[in-house]
DNA sequence: TCAGTCGTGGGGAACGCTCCCCTTGCTTGG
DNA sequence: CCAAGCAAGGGGAGCGTTCCCCACGACTGA
């Protein structure tokens, strides 16, 4: 029992495989009467066209992929960040007709099949999440000639056109927040180094407390709450009497938060903390976290918006979304 | 410019078509020395295979597609079941070689989009995540005849095989561990009830405490943090002497202890909150939330593996994980 | 030595669709 | 009234694979 094909509804219909195309595409050189006889054909056989034949002729597949940097398995495992950009890139890529491709490239041998998988033909065009700037994986795919995008700016400038927000403005912010509150000893916790956007926010921090001749006091972490918490214990352990601390992420001040409650200070009384990105859980937290906004679900809609120029237009100019500072209670 | 066909290679090679073909998939049946000759003009043409090409003749696209049922805009943004779901399953799914295609069923006309996605052959099989119960789409799915398994119970039984967590079980036994700190009023913050799950969690909640002839304090929310909060407050107002709350999950028991905390109640001495979940926000809430923990990753691997089963065998049974306490300080 | 096998490689149909090109029949203008 | 033009449907090639079937040579056993 196979579905019916274009041929048999023809058959049904009394006319040609042609006409039936015709309509099915919504052609206009397309006799009214005729359009009835085939949709009442295609609706009672309940026909609906072969996807792959249909790309085998056309050469394209309305699909695009979306290729996230996947971590070792158990790090970032409920990242609020993958979430929101995933969500908001399949809608905006679904309004668009376009179907949906997820692939998680994370071992080597699976950073392979993704290469192979866009020479296959399977996608029309991909974006890019979360690449860090280690990774071969961009400039390997750029050469594949395929229409790319990158959500957020990649370390290896010109490969492809990105949209980013701006980190560099909003870490500054961040920093020049605290500094007028007259906060003296300002610390950091950086995301990993061979990510674009922990680079851009650390250099923005360490060039605002350079302006003012103080001191950088820098712990390392990943994004992930935990590496917040270490990170913080670590700071703590540095300078005692750090007043202040600007993590590059909401998932680490978060677990900065945690550290300091444990440690018994006061947040903001003792140490004033600021995250980034205003993630949704930056509302929840006790205090409230002041954090600086990025609009993660626009940056995601505007990365489609500029696959789908270049799709249609063969070039497409990269973009730097604007961030701001939300002041709650933490700082 | 175009990629290199099978017939260009054979070309190169000075082979048939059909032996650059078996080469391509590994068929025993051809001479080492031919075999040398196809890979070294594989390599270097660059030849991939045509994607749909294939899947046009082979009748199989080895694609599944994960069906996420998508609230509204800017509902549900961050949720991280989404993430360690979509996540957990994209693994396992490309650990067996499987590509996977994201499906958000979100509006009416999506919906009917889903439908004829899957019935153009676009993949082989399907696997449905967080269906609310008066949703019609499993049912339409479940007649197209492919594949489908559902990560969660479905409200209509038997209409495919499904993984779930043991709800009942588990908001048995919070609640239970609440009774046993002698806690008298035990209210609940409910999930969204077109939920199965919503509905497993809440039932068992009330057969628990109409064990002990107490009686039920319910509040609704819909599985978001917001949501929590509100009910919570709901709940100080309609019984402000209420000792405990077990809410349906995680995100809402943090909204709860935002409600509380600007309540002045202070957790776990004047409330206890228990949620359900066990995600990692659980472990940096103040205090760090008592839970049951659900086991998201591993459910996600045992659907895909059921969805693996049904495929190769035709037939598979459904799994009820097993969920425990996990006990941290607020209750 | 010769029929029968078996191990390999080649030829070509088929998968289900789109799209180019041609035919057909009608309209229109001189 | 006829040539020209045009609208609309039909025929069929071709997209790039897989896989069935057949040919061919070598090897075996009687």
């Amino acid at each position: 029992m196979r579905r019916p094909t274009l041929h048999a509804v023809a058959a049904r219909a009394g006319v040609s495989k042609s006409s039936v195309s015709r309509v099915i595409n919504g052609e206009p050189t397309v006799a009214p009467e005729i359009r009835q006889i085939v949709m009442a054909a295609v609706t009672e056989l309940g026909y609906v066209p072969n996807g792959a034949a249909r790309n085998l002729v056309t050469q394209k597949t309305n699909t695009i992929a979306i290729i996230v940097s996947d971590p070792p398995a158990g790090l970032v495992s409920d990242d609020p960040m993958f979430a929101m950009v995933v969500r908001a890139a399949s809608r905006a890529l679904e309004a668009a007709g376009k179907q949906v491709s997820l692939v998680l490239a994370g071992s080597d041998e699976s950073r392979l099949r993704v290469e192979q998988y866009l020479a296959a033909g399977h996608v029309d065009g991909a974006m890019l999440v979360s690449m860090d700037g280690s990774d071969p994986l961009p400039a390997v795919l750029a050469r594949t000639g395929l229409p790319i995008v990158s959500h957020g700016r990649l370390a290896t400038p010109g490969l492809m056109p990105y949209v980013d927000n701006d980190n560099i403005g909003g870490a500054t912010t961040a920093v020049q927040h605290l500094l007028s509150q007259g906060r003296q000893r300002i610390a950091t916790i950086s995301g990993p180094l061979d990510m674009q956007a922990a680079q851009e926010r650390l250099n923005a921090y360490r060039q605002s407390l350079q302006d003012t001749d103080r001191r950088s006091i820098v712990a390392l972490g990943d994004f992930t709450r935990i590496s917040g918490a270490e990170a913080m214990r670590q700071l703590l352990q540095d300078d005692p009497q750090l007043d202040a601390v600007f993590a590059a992420n909401d998932l680490m001040a978060i677990g900065a938060l945690r550290t300091l409650r444990e440690a018994g200070r006061r947040v903001p009384d003792d140490v004033a903390v600021v995250g980034f990105d205003d993630i949704e859980a930056a509302l929840y937290t006790a205090p409230p976290l002041t954090t600086v906004r990025s609009p993660m679900g626009e940056q995601a809609a505007r990365t489609v918006r500029l696959l789908l120029d270049l799709l249609a237009d063969g070039c497409a100019e990269s973009v730097i979304l604007p961030t701001e500072i939300v002041i709650r209670e933490s700082a």
